[in-house]
RNA sequence: GCCCUCAUAGUUAAACGGAUAUAACGGAGGUUUCCUAAACCUUUGUUGGUGGUUCGAUUCCGCCUGGGGGUGCCA
């Protein structure tokens, strides 16, 4: 697709160089950056602050501004070309950015917005990562479908993908569940209910602990067996394993969300051996305390520990471990984590380790946190069983929905498949509309709250433009954008949307770099919105044959460009409800 | 103590260092003989404090206050 600010970006380095005569300095990479879209459309489509030029000019701002808009504006990209104070505010041919845009996503359909900036190169994303034996809740949302969102971002833009689901499956806890399991367990009751019984397990666990501080030591110890690889300890371990990940899958399938490798921490346990010979031949491995750490003092950071006093392994040795066998592996060009910023240290830490390690590749391998989730009563605590289920939530979501359906839809063929739809749409689109990095509260009324900008908003846009394309009675497959009159498009409602859709594969690609998919949420709020103005202020289906076409052509891109928006955030989109 | 992070209408959130800080929810009022009213329109109201850098700061830097997280044998 023809590239527009680049365009005027070039006419504008040009125009500056000539009025400075090259005093100016600026590159036409240099001058795009500086372009802006005005908050107020009646400015312009595009507008070129000129404060920075006052110096090498030695004119005030106002009258560069004037002197570039006179030398630009002779140029067919523009409609209107005119200097307000500083500002040089462009205006660009309504229906030509019409027809640029609505061509290109007729012609790319599910693949407008998608470009090949990666290719050849992979990226690894690590998200989701439950902790095996314990309950798949709502804290561990954010990590699911934001990384499930990278992923597809990236995808997106060219990347290769490895999505890796790196399972809590290792570690003291174990060691923990298994002594649990053995004083106060029964099979039964764990086929039944894995997670639940396996939890309520975890749960007294910390309870008699409290009294008898030496079940703490016990479970260490069955964990240092467990690591040893003793075969009871092992079939109890790998038998929590597979009933956890059956629960998992399920909600994992009720979101659509699904991975190339559940490589967890167990997987890195016969690498470990390695690691600690090289960190110790590396000269990085002190004695203290009677565990092996990395003292990170002068790096401002207290030490790594690797390995516990009683030798076994701990967190960090298996992500570094588990980077050096991904880097062998896949040679990624990028390796993501989705962890919550609870781990921003541990991550710190790690990184660090691997370049003492001296691997240049540490730099490619990211931390990408996100905020706390908390409830009303607290921190969420597995421990003191605080928590609320994923698959509650989306259950509830899913009911409500029904409940609308059945109250404002007379026709409800579908009304089970819409539900689920619309109802776990709902809860995904919530948990990535806000930036990363903020923490919040789970509130039962705000996630059951379907008013204003939210996924059934966006959703029921897309079904509303779906239901007038199936009104027209017209074989969009036949729409000829060449022979489209695209003067129809022009008013200011059709313009803003096209606007929006011309600028949707910025906002992909500004997404991926960013590692944030609520860029995308909101854009794609502002389309649907934009989208429901245009709806409601004008007739599609008229009767002009031309003005019809134009205004079909346009419901379809913005129907399109939704729905493939919706995709990357790993939300379907129905074409009724 | 130290480190990280957050602070914007009553609430939840937006804003590459740029023009009059933008939406949604809530409150008040309105729109349907017309393509889905899960929609649209009108109205109400905001940058924690203090210095600095800058032509220009919600944004960058310093300090203060307040919330959250982390800080050696959990992950």
């Amino acid at each position: 697709m023809k590239n527009i600010r680049k365009e005027i970006a070039q006419l504008l380095a040009e125009a500056v160089d000539k009025l400075s005569q090259g005093a100016a300095g600026l590159s036409a990479e240099d001058i795009e950056s500086l372009i802006e879209i005005p908050g107020d459309a009646s400015l312009g489509d595009y507008a070129f602050p000129c404060f920075r030029l006052a110096k090498a000019l030695r004119k005030n701002p106002a009258m560069i501004a004037a002197d570039v808009a006179a030398e630009i504006s002779e140029s067919p990209v523009f409609e209107k070309v005119q200097n307000v104070n500083a500002y040089v505010n462009m205006f660009v041919s309504k229906a030509e950015l019409a027809q640029i845009t609505l061509s290109e996503v007729k012609s790319a359909g599910d693949r407008f917005g998608f470009c090949n900036k990666g290719e050849g190169k992979t990226v690894i994303v690590e998200y989701s990562s439950p902790n095996i034996a314990k309950p798949f809740h709502i804290g561990h949302i954010r990590t699911t479908v934001i990384g499930n969102s990278l992923y597809k971002l990236y995808d997106a833009v060219g990347y290769k993908t490895v999505r890796i689901n790196h399972l809590g499956d290792y570690g003291t806890q174990f060691g923990k569940m298994i002594v649990a399991y053995r004083l106060w367990g029964n099979e039964e009751d764990v086929r039944r209910e894995p997670i639940k019984t396996l939890l309520s397990y975890y749960v007294k666990f910390h309870e008699e602990a409290k009294e008898h501080p030496e079940l703490e030591d016990q479970a260490r110890e069955i964990f240092a067996r467990l690591e040893h690889g003793e075969p009871e300890e092992v079939k109890l371990w790998q038998w929590f394993r597979e009933e956890s990940l059956r629960e998992f899958n399920r909600v994992y399938d009720m979101m659509g969300i699904s991975f190339d490798s559940y490589a967890g921490e167990s997987f890195y346990s016969d690498k470990m051996p390695a690691v600690l010979q090289e960190l110790k031949d590396k000269g990085l491995l002190k004695e203290s305390q009677g565990a092996q750490i990395v003292d990170l003092e002068e790096y401002g950071m207290s030490p790594a520990l690797i390995t516990k006093s009683d030798g076994s392994s701990l967190y960090i040795t298996r992500d570094i471990a588990a980077a050096i066998y991904r880097k062998k592996t896949y040679d990624f060009y990028k390796n993501l984590y989705v962890v919550a910023s609870q781990q921003n240290l541990h991550f710190a830490q790690w990184k660090k380790v691997l370049e003492l390690m001296g691997y240049e590749w540490a730099r490619d391998c990211i931390h990408i946190p996100f905020g706390m989730v908390s409830l009303e009563e607290g921190t969420l605590s597995t421990r003191k069983g605080r928590v609320v289920f994923l698959e509650d939530v989306l259950n509830k979501a899913v009911e409500k929905t029904k409940e609308i359906i059945m109250e404002k839809n007379v026709n409800t063929e579908n009304a089970d498949e819409t539900a689920k739809i619309v109802g776990i749409g709902a809860v995904m689109f919530q948990e990535l509309s806000v930036t990363r990095n903020k923490d919040y509260t789970f509130k039962w009324d705000e996630v059951l709250n379907f008013d204003g900008e939210t996924g059934p908003y966006v959703q029921y846009t897309h079904a509303r433009a779906a239901s007038v394309l199936r009104n027209s009675g017209i074989d969009l497959a036949k729409l000829d954008p060449e022979a489209i009159d695209y003067s129809w498009l022009t008013s200011d409602t059709a313009f803003e949307l096209i606007k929006l859709l011309y600028r949707y594969p910025d906002v992909v690609l500004d997404a991926a770099e960013k590692y944030e998919p609520s860029v995308v949420t909101r854009h794609v709020v502002d389309i649907a919105q934009a989208f429901n103005k245009f709806y409601h202020d004008e007739h599609i289906l008229t009767d002009n044959e031309a003005e019809k076409q134009a205004k079909l052509l346009l419901t379809a891109a913005a129907k399109q460009t939704i729905r493939n928006g919706l995709d990357l955030l790993g939300i379907k989109a129905p074409e009724k409800m």
